[in-house]
DNA sequence: CTGTTAGCGCTTTCAA
DNA sequence: TTGAAAGCGCTAACAG
């Protein structure tokens, strides 16, 4: 049986309320200062954190509803967060929503009931309903990466429409004309496709239809078999841009396997850098997303709303994302 | 404010206990049953989850703590256990060691603190000490995927080193006898390396030194620099093993970059069906590990113990991991 | 600064 | 089957 702030009472002989207060940081006389710290070591006590809970009405936990925990790109999230929210006390109880609708407003009930302080969302649906629990409960929600259809809650995101517009851009300037985009069928991939069509336009170019390739989100396949295609037009694309991780990784496996190089025969920007573009050559350009910052930002504005009482309107703060050059795309304009 | 029990009380005239036995799938009168419905729906009532851990000592709650979040492997065993322990009721609250022994220690201390029922772990120490925390706080912990100095514990693995050494038994029956090995520096891919020794040893093969690379856990990098350094060789290995999922990344990387082909040139086996040898061409052969199935067996004795009060000695289940051919591997008995 | 007291919302005897 | 009452371990008024 684990020792319990009574027993230090009986050991200390002072009252309950002198014990606690010091145990949250208040001020007592040296003297029993000394006599607490000294019983909480003989007895080993611990603080039950449920019951401070329960009077407290905060569990010090964070809800983190992920679309899917599998991808690459949430785990280095996770890391970002988990840290950021243990180094100020706060638990992280993950769920995964499998890119499922479904099973993310399931999600959210779960961490309504189990009352979470706060959510942290990177949502699957773009329908604001599925938080409708948490805002009847009184849970504050932050969404990260992917906006949803209502701007009644916080929300970090990159601006994925002028990233993947400069992504363009910098192929257009290296004098690309015929580029391709793969990207995939949710919300930052459509982003980044008007980004791109965005970018193409105002330099007055056409994109043919059979250069827009779109598929399940997180597909490599996408990637591969999309490639696949594209290099077997007769009117090749010299410069693909891909929307996402899972489908550069594609992308570039059907490159290596046509015996096809990069950048001479194709050029090929992408999004985020993770694993893959650190270690293949020629290193890719990229779109580098500012992970760390987005899971900061978006758990310091949840901290905020959980710990300071007064209210605020919903932020939306949008982060920059760096164009980092690599090798991998070929400047057509020297020669 | 959200409703209680006592509101419900209030709303049907019936008794604390009586409600709070329906609750908990306890008999009452069909009459006192329908009565209770009503008032729960009408007042919205959700059972405070705090409250109830606090009286029956049970968070429903599970401590996962894990060597690196940012890993694909750790991902797919997350992304299986979250499935499995929300479909139980239990949340998930993940702490990430990031590759660090101390902030292992720290997780652990996290969880017995935040009274989780359990922990399920993928260590990065292989020092039982830093159970000490969670065995003094009676709180049952679950070890996966690698095990640890000590066989106080219920551990869930495969075995590393006849898997590898099946793997490396496959390489010699498809005529190889220069193989090299290139394995992290962890417990599995120490584990693997004894396995690929000892089937070369039975076939009577001697391992010379420049054929063994090894380093750093989850890098990619050692697979890169290390398949880079291998092409260099005079005397060049016709196949390689890889460790680990990450390190095959890098092998393949440099592989391709150095437009020698696969099996053609040299032949790759590895470990881990994740994301890349779905998509690589040629398809990876490799020894699959069952995750899902890791997952499942682990949080089944957690539960068990946690559920059940009878104790039991500990479990050590150790899974069949099978070798899956791809295209990788040249058969060089035949020409 | 200290201690008494009254809960937080729920479960669980135990007697009716 | 039902309900009154006694906690679970802790915090927070409040009075001293």
């Amino acid at each position: 049986m684990a020792a319990t702030i009574k027993d230090i009472k009986n050991e200390t002989g002072l009252g309950l309320a002198t014990i606690s207060k010091y145990l949250n940081g208040g001020n007592v006389r040296a003297e029993n200062r000394k006599k607490i710290e000294e019983a909480v070591r003989k007895l080993d006590y611990h603080p039950n954190e449920t019951a401070r809970s329960l009077v407290t009405r905060r569990t010090r936990t964070i809800g983190f509803v992920v679309n899917l925990i599998a991808s690459n790109f949430s785990g280095v999230l996770l890391q970002h967060a988990s840290a950021y929210l243990h180094s100020r006390g706060y638990g992280m109880m993950i769920c995964d929503s499998n890119h499922d609708e479904k099973q993310e407003e399931e999600n959210i009930r779960f961490c309504v009931e189990k009352q979470v302080d706060g959510i942290l969302l990177i949502s699957v649906s773009r329908n604001p309903e599925c938080l409708s629990l948490a805002e009847k409960a009184g849970i504050p929600v932050v969404l990260l990466d992917r906006e949803i259809k209502s701007d009644a809650f916080d929300c970090v995101t990159i601006d994925n429409k002028n990233a993947a517009e400069r992504a363009a851009a910098y192929l257009i300037s290296r004098g690309h004309r015929k580029i391709a985009v793969i990207h995939s069928e949710e919300y930052t991939g459509h982003e980044r496709c008007r980004g791109f069509r965005s970018a193409m336009k105002k330099a007055g170019i056409t994109v043919p239809a059979q250069y827009v390739y779109s598929g399940e989100y997180h597909s490599s396949e996408l990637g591969y078999d999309s490639m696949k295609e594209l290099l077997k037009l007769p009117d090749r694309p010299t410069a693909v841009l891909t929307s996402n991780y899972e489908v550069s990784l594609g992308v570039i496996m059907a490159i290596h396997e046509s015996g096809i190089r990069c950048p001479e025969d194709i050029s090929l920007i992408g999004f985020d850098e993770l694993i893959l573009p650190m270690v293949m050559r020629p290193k890719l350009t990229l779109i580098a997303q500012p992970m760390e910052e987005i899971v900061s930002e978006g758990a310091r504005i949840l901290l905020k709303r959980i710990e300071e009482g007064r209210d605020f309107p919903p932020q939306r703060v949008s982060l920059y994302a760096a164009l980092k050059e690599g090798e991998s795309v070929r400047d057509l304009t020297v020669r």
